[in-house]
DNA sequence: TAAGTGATACGC
DNA sequence: CGTATCACTTAC
């Protein structure tokens, strides 16, 4: 065995394992950029970079679901970490999360914008609007929604745990920017959880084409 | 800038 | 039960 374990093939393919997300929850928003977003469905593999996240801290967090306790919604984010939390929003978008921390601690980090690195083309399929357009380059992906829909992720993935490799959803890791090239700044849409609204809970790789907005 | 869309949470 | 709200997006 000459090779380090990074140089080892198939390291890069392996997910994250569960001890990345057992831990708190800005550091595991900021660690998740530059990693990879993989959904494998029966007949393709969809792969994004993520640029961008939020994190949400639980039931002191007014922007957080968790905040008005558990219900039978929040219930994965007070399960075990490395669980994806997914919501319908507006009748008719998803929202991917991440569970982050221990059991009992409704935490998680929003995946907000990933750049294509795989299967582009049937993002684009997976995007038709409503006029029939089928949307290309950044619209593909640059929001919770958007990148929701082009990964095929819905309500079934609700809780399925992100740390097993042989499951449809896992992330990977990849090199994290450099912390120079990391921008905070204020959550997308919680206007109305007072204070929390204005603390830098959201996290994106300066300059990156594929961050919201 | 407003409308679309339906699960959710909460009040009655 | 009813209804206001929503970690969004598109199209007018």
């Amino acid at each position: 065995m000459a090779r380090t374990p990074q140089a080892a093939s198939g390291v890069m393919r392996d997910p994250l394992p569960r001890s990345v997300f057992e831990r708190d929850t800005v550091d595991v928003a900021r660690s998740l950029l530059g990693c990879t977003l993989v959904r494998r469905t029966a007949t393709h593999v969809l792969e994004g970079i993520i640029v961008e996240t939020e994190a949400y801290l639980g039931e002191r967090d007014l922007g957080c679901h968790s905040a008005r306790g558990r219900t039978p919604r929040t219930e994965p984010m007070y399960g075990p970490p490395g669980r994806a939390y997914v919501y319908l929003i507006y009748g008719m978008y998803h929202c991917l999360n991440a569970v982050t921390r221990g059991e009992g601690e409704p935490e998680a980090v929003l995946v907000r914008a990933v750049r294509p690195k795989r299967g582009e083309k049937q993002m684009s399929a997976n995007r038709v609007t409503r006029s029939g357009r089928t949307p290309d380059g950044v619209a593909l992906t640059n929001g919770p929604g958007k990148l929701c829909q082009a990964f095929e992720i819905d309500l079934s993935l609700n809780n399925a745990d992100l740390c097993k490799s042989e499951n449809p959803l896992i992330i990977t890791g990849g090199h994290q920017p450099p912390d120079e090239k990391i921008r905070t700044g204020p959550r997308v849409g919680i206007d109305y959880a007072g204070e929390w609204a204005a603390k830098p809970l959201r996290f994106w790789v300066d300059g990156d084409r594929y961050v919201s907005r």
